[in-house]
DNA sequence: TGTACATCAGTGAACGCGCGTTCACTGATGTAC
DNA sequence: TGTACATCAGTGAACGCGCGTTCACTGATGTAC
């Protein structure tokens, strides 16, 4: 075994993901992160100084890869479906941990930009979105985030056995929000 | 000192509720919930088993008094408001619970009677709403619940800075929904 | 091409901590007669 | 009115556990000359 990993970094992170999506934030420890990776129990905290360290680490991961998916949406419709699409699917393990304020550092400067970074995004389809209130967008950022909540919760699950959430997020969009990129479909 | 407590339940739910509300579910500990409450450690868990069945109890209850507060508005828009300003205020300590899948056990007998009695009384006030398709309920939910958890993680904050979520509620549910009960207001 | 050296990544032992849980117990309460 | 007894509520000592964090260290890597 090689004494440097090489790409322990990212390693770490790719298995934190996982660990959060399959236990929930609480049941990622650092310790228990290296020995996943095969390391010893001190690395983790070589790279993220502590747990909270850590945990800002991985939300700003998922805000830039969230921010990543909702620029290749075409339109507000479909980056609604690419938010709940990432929250519920390969990105859960990091949006667990997005927005959760009491286990990241807020104060941190690569996860503020991160997370502006996906604001932008997300508002930058909102805005052409109808009615065209000023609040239109909150509502509509509300909503995803909702429906996402609600998923988790196992809300949706009980309410709508066997549908996806991505799905039903754009049929509920669509009665609420008419979307003018998408008006031709 | 009584050798008794005569309420320890109840003070314990009450302290727990405080305890989440000012430093999360986390911070909830039997130890320290004993010590708030002024009784030996080992005395929590003679009422709730274990840490689970606490937070099991504490979501239970906060779902019996959200239930309350939704079946005494008026209309769709005001159980709205009240579901929000809940969730914000005085039963944030129960809120931050009720929808934590990984720290409350879903198959608790009582916790799902309360949670299908809030279930219902929020319903009943959302099948009323225009317009009547079936997904508008979910909707309502999902915007009621995805505005309480922005609030929650800051976002409210940063974007509509000193305004009360309980008020952002009303606008936003009023230009998605119409409310034939407030109509004439 | 070789060497010296700074820097960086990961190690492993050690620490103290607070926690959940168990258990035999004791004090208080209420009920039956 | 008194007594016996069952039941319930809370005690306190003890256990083992995994954790985060610190620290001096060593192995590997790259860079300057």
């Amino acid at each position: 075994m090689a004494y440097h990993h090489g790409d322990l970094r990212v390693t770490l992170l790719r298995e934190a993901a996982k660990v959060v999506a399959a236990e929930g934030p609480d049941a990622l420890t650092l310790r228990g992160l290296a020995r996943r990776a095969g390391v010893s129990h001190a690395a983790p905290a070589h790279h993220f100084h502590d747990r909270r360290g850590l945990l800002t680490a991985l939300a700003t991961g998922g805000f830039r890869l969230l921010a990543e998916e909702l620029r290749s949406a075409p339109s507000f419709l479909d980056a609604a479906v690419s938010y709940v699409r990432f929250a519920t699917g390969a990105g859960r393990g990091y949006y667990l941990v997005m927005f959760d304020a009491t286990r990241i550092d807020a104060g941190d400067v690569k996860l503020a930009s991160a997370r502006a970074e996906t604001d932008g995004a997300l508002l930058a389809g909102a805005v052409t979105v109808e009615p065209r209130t000023p609040d239109a967008p909150l509502a509509a950022l509300a909503l995803v985030h909702g429906l996402v909540a609600l998923h988790e919760a196992g809300v949706l699950e009980r309410r709508h056995p066997g549908e996806d959430a991505a799905v039903l997020v754009r049929s509920i969009a669509q009665i609420l929000f008419s979307d003018p990129a998408n008006r031709q479909a």
